[in-house]
DNA sequence: CCGCACAACGTTTTT
DNA sequence: CGTTGTGCGG
């Protein structure tokens, strides 16, 4: 055990190390770049190598987003063998739920049974709540007491405090008959019609299953004797009171990872301080990583003044990542006048600078508060000028939106089956293609790879689909029949069956709709099948999109549009939460800042904070208010 | 059908 | 804070 080497990685803080091997609960706090993924990537292969989760113990990694979940087992993949790497399970919180659901549902008590099953899945808007608590103020008891109830907050923390009793109980309080009435109208009083449930009321069910079956609850904690949990800062309340009452026992092993000063989800109901709680019910420790392997000395520098001002007590983090710039490029502020100049200066600027240092569209981050779509037109069309494309990635297609669509499971399949019909010997594509098709034909369910019969099968119709792109004009017309061929060979019926999202409802329908209308959108001004598909992923494109949305992503240079009042509107100096967001927006970035100020725009009193935070930090500011001198 | 006053919304993931 | 939607009186 002592001789344990990490494998494929050179460098982890002394902090890690100690993270990794750590043999009792942990909390990590991991600020942005600081390699939490590696960590856990690390910790896992630490674990199955030496046999401290010996088989048939598993681990189970929770994360929220199904991209972060993804990327954790692949890593793990990476770093251990086969026969190791089976035994790490990577899923995102709802998906680990969900399945507990489907599974054991029938050993629900019978006040909880879900005799017809449950529909789509719910979304419970402000207006369901408004109906519903509009319609329970005549109760003697708690009916004044119903209106102050907030309809906006009522999924996260009333539904989501509330364990479900197994027995009838008489409610306590206002939030515990708001609760208890709304799972009657949900469940029990939709009878015969399936039962309508969000996922944070499966989350419910999944955690009084467990509670309700000791049997079931002893098994799940010797299966995974050790958990990990990702991004725990962003940990909603059902889903941190699901962990306690699953995993806050002597026998299992937690390691949650996340950082309070990127906690920019509390508006939408995340637990106020989860490591404080980890620490009080699990008594978990804590460890910081003071390492930082994306962001060059100078951004550092900045980010912990911005850290320094959400956590006062926080430490210096070290930089390990090289200054490709001068010190003085690192971080600008530009003052202009008007949004049309403003969007041309970002255009060129970025121009520019991808010619002198031979960088891509993806390297950069066009990063916005909110509403992406209304900056998108000015941007667009100053790119456009100097021969780039910007990408809104959360644009409407269709029923759905660019981000959902591109990581749909059905355009995953698609769109490698038609890259390996334009690419000479794309090896990870095939690999991910056989697997896809593997699925939905039920072949060799227990082998490693697919049988060569199948194999046969995906090349030749990717001969056949080759030969079609070569003989087809670049199009909007030709993507319908491309598609349609596309789906009598996967067999669409399959797809349905295979993919749990698909089983029900109209996703299925939607996400083909939407690849269809994106396809055709995107090989309409393109010479070659290739480019169609690099347009339909965005390759050449300039990402734009809000800050919520980049969490999770780098770039080399990372421009925030509009550091101004109007909009910042919500920025207050007395929530953390604002400049939280600020400084996930400014860690973005590995070598530059560029943050704007546009005049036309807004003034800059009540955001002046984050100003003064720049300032101290000794980010150069330059006024461009006058195109026309510093152009000529 | 118009004009006015007032309220709501904005930042999101998950099968 | 600015934009968008709603309800109501006329």
């Amino acid at each position: 055990m002592h001789e344990w080497l990490p494998s494929g990685v050179d460098e982890l803080e002394q902090a890690a190390w100690a993270a990794v091997r750590a043999s009792h609960s942990a909390c990590v706090i991991a600020g942005p770049g600081a390699g939490k993924t590696e960590l856990l990537a690390q910790r896992a292969t630490f674990l199955l190598e030496t046999g401290q989760c010996p088989s048939p113990s598993r681990i189970l990694a929770i994360s929220f987003k199904r991209d972060a979940a993804e990327n954790l087992q692949a890593r793990v993949e990476k770093r251990c063998p086969p026969h190791l790497s089976r035994r790490f399970t990577s899923v995102t919180f709802d998906a680990f739920t969900k399945s507990i659901v489907d599974r054991f549902a029938p050993t629900l008590p019978a006040r909880w049974r879900l005799p017809n099953g449950y529909g789509d899945i719910a979304v419970i808007t402000k207006a369901d709540v408004k109906g519903f608590l509009s319609r329970h103020t005549n109760s003697a008891k708690w009916g004044r007491a119903i209106a102050t109830i907030d309809p906006a907050t009522f999924e996260s923390t009333v539904l989501g405090q509330w364990r479900l009793p197994v027995e009838k109980s008489i409610s306590q309080s206002v939030d515990e008959f708001a609760a208890d009435w709304w799972w009657f109208d949900q469940l029990r009083n939709r009878a015969p019609e399936p039962a309508n449930l969000s996922f944070t009321m499966l989350n419910r069910l999944a955690e009084l299953i467990l509670r309700h079956n000791p049997l079931l609850l002893r098994a799940l904690r010797h299966t995974y004797p050790y958990v990990f949990i990702d991004e725990c800062q962003d940990t909603s309340f059902a889903q941190y009171d699901f962990l306690l009452s699953v995993f806050g026992t002597d026998g299992v092993c937690v390691t949650a990872v996340g950082d309070d000063k990127q906690r920019i989800m509390g508006w939408a109901g995340a637990v106020p301080d989860v490591f404080a709680m980890l620490g009080k019910d699990f008594g978990a420790g804590r460890t910081q990583l003071l390492c930082n392997y994306r962001s060059s000395p100078e951004l550092v520098r900045i980010q912990h003044v911005l850290a320094q001002a959400l956590d006062s007590s926080v430490e210096a983090v070290q930089s390990h990542q090289i200054a490709a710039i001068d010190v003085r490029d690192a971080a600008r502020i530009w003052y202009i006048d008007s949004m049309q100049n403003e969007a041309q200066y970002i255009a060129e600027h970025v121009s520019e600078d991808m010619i002198r240092r031979t960088l891509r569209p993806r390297d950069y981050g066009l990063l916005v508060r909110q509403r992406a779509e209304d900056f998108e037109p000015l941007l667009a069309n100053e790119f456009a000028k100097v021969g780039l494309r910007v990408r809104n990635e959360a644009q409407r297609i269709g029923r759905t939106t660019l981000q959902d669509l591109v990581v749909e499971p059905l355009v995953g399949l698609y769109l490698g089956l038609l890259r390996l019909a334009t690419r000479k010997r794309d090896r990870d594509t095939w690999v991910a293609v056989a697997e896809t098709m593997r699925h939905l034909r039920g072949d060799y369910p227990d082998a490693d790879t697919p049988s060569p019969a199948l194999g046969r099968q995906v090349a030749a119709f990717v001969r056949d689909l080759r030969t079609h792109l070569s003989s087809t004009p670049v199009g909007a017309r030709a993507c319908e029949i491309l598609l349609t061929k596309i789906d009598e060979f996967v067999d669409l019926r399959s797809v349905a069956r295979a993919f749990p999202m698909y089983r029900s409802g109209d996703a299925l329908a939607i996400a083909r709709e939407a690849m269809r209308l994106h396809l055709a959108k995107s090989a309409n001004s393109c010479q070659a099948w290739a480019e169609a598909l690099d347009a339909f992923e965005g390759t050449h494109c300039v990402p734009l999109m809000t800050v919520h949305k980049s969490k999770g992503l780098e770039f080399d240079t990372m421009v925030m549009i509009g550091l101004d009042d109007k909009t910042w509107w919500s920025y207050t100096p007395d929530n953390p939460e604002g400049l939280a967001t600020f400084f996930v927006a400014v860690s973005r970035a590995k070598q530059r800042i560029v943050i704007t100020h546009c005049s036309q725009r807004g003034t800059r009193a009540q955001v002046a904070p984050l100003f003064d935070l720049l300032r101290t930090a000794g980010v150069t500011e330059t006024d461009l208010a006058v195109p026309a001198l510093s152009r000529t």
